[in-house]
DNA sequence: ACCTGAACACCGTTCAAGT
DNA sequence: ACCTGAACACCGTTCAAGT
């Protein structure tokens, strides 16, 4: 029929997506479903965000945008570090979230700017603040990724396990402890190599 | 039409599949495809695999199913948990086989019988050595997860990125040898630990 | 009992009008 | 210039025949 020019942003489109993804999960997260939700065809959508993957991109951003807690002023680097990772790791606990974010790269890398400057702060080489980081984010996007349980669909057949091997009767709380060990374990290691990891570039 | 019962199993249908993805990529693998493959329609590959879903867990299984290398006799753990951890990195090192793992589970606790044994055969106790072994797939998987590049796709908006706190100008190499350094403070950790982790359960 | 063609209810994306 | 309806080329999944 063709309508005057829409007031729409990108933030909005992004911002509907996010509604829908929070209220029904990301298979119900579709151009269709977000461009319906704001009133429009799809056409307008793809002029402002570009395609799918671009929307999934800028939602995976604005998830992880404001997950970094802001270190106290007199907080020393392991225990900013150990917070920092534990906000990651809750942040990515809902399995809808961890299939958004999952496979991205550029969430991590925003979010990690603070944690990166009090590594810095702390005594760490600009270089080694960074690869410090990295190892936290490897560590954590790891751990959920493996760990976090998706809800055990359907799947009707092909399910044979071999016996004996599978720790699935694993309780959370175990689990718990066993992430708390491999953050004590890097943590452990960063401090002992702080100032020879930068020894690079 | 109505034809006689096929001769047709689930490891067909998976290898069908496999030779689907290995050819053309993740995208290309539809329930459609695969049975045009095997020259049937849909119905008898739902009545054998269950779903999509179904599929796509027979086919990780199938593609981590002999990963883990052959532990030498008189080798020792920390030796063969790198050989191990290594050849998981690199069969997950191609975009669309994370993308296809990567979040599932079943495959990486299959996958890690043999470690499981050699850390036992080491001093570990079954429980310490099967809790190294989530340790060593967390890292491997998160470090996969997040430093494999997906091939840059279009994404025509929303691409701004703020200034100077990205490493994306970090060399493989220089990845390489952080990966190496992560799994030496885990195995460093794990050494020290060694008896103490299964005080549990 | 087990196949096929056809259908249902969706996708992402783009085109040809319309104003 | 920028919208809409409609279309294209697909999906996963299931149904109603057919033999």
């Amino acid at each position: 029929v063709g309508r005057p020019p829409i007031t729409l942003d990108a933030e909005e489109i992004v911002g509907a997506a996010l509604h829908i993804f929070n209220e029904k999960g990301l298979d119900a997260v579709s151009m269709r479903t977000v461009s319906a939700r704001l009133g429009v065809s799809p056409v307008p959508v793809y002029r402002r965000i570009g395609n799918k993957e671009a929307l999934l991109d800028a939602m995976a951003n604005r998830l992880l945008a404001d997950v970094a807690p802001l270190p106290a002023a007199r907080e020393n680097w392991r225990h900013y570090a150990f917070r920092w990772v534990t906000a990651l790791r809750t942040r990515l606990g809902s399995t809808d979230v961890k299939l958004l974010i999952g496979e991205r790269r550029a969430p991590y890398v925003e979010a990690s700017r603070p944690l990166v400057e009090k590594l810095q702060a702390s005594g760490f080489g600009p270089d080694a603040a960074v690869q410090a980081c990295r190892l936290l984010i490897w560590a954590t996007v790891g751990f959920v990724i493996v760990e976090t349980r998706r809800g055990n669909r359907p799947s009707r057949r092909g399910g044979r396990r071999a016996p004996g091997g599978d720790p699935a009767g694993v309780s959370p709380a175990e689990t718990d402890r066993l992430f708390e060990l491999h953050l004590r374990f890097l943590l452990d290691g960063l401090e002992r190599a702080r100032l020879t990891v930068s020894r690079s570039r």
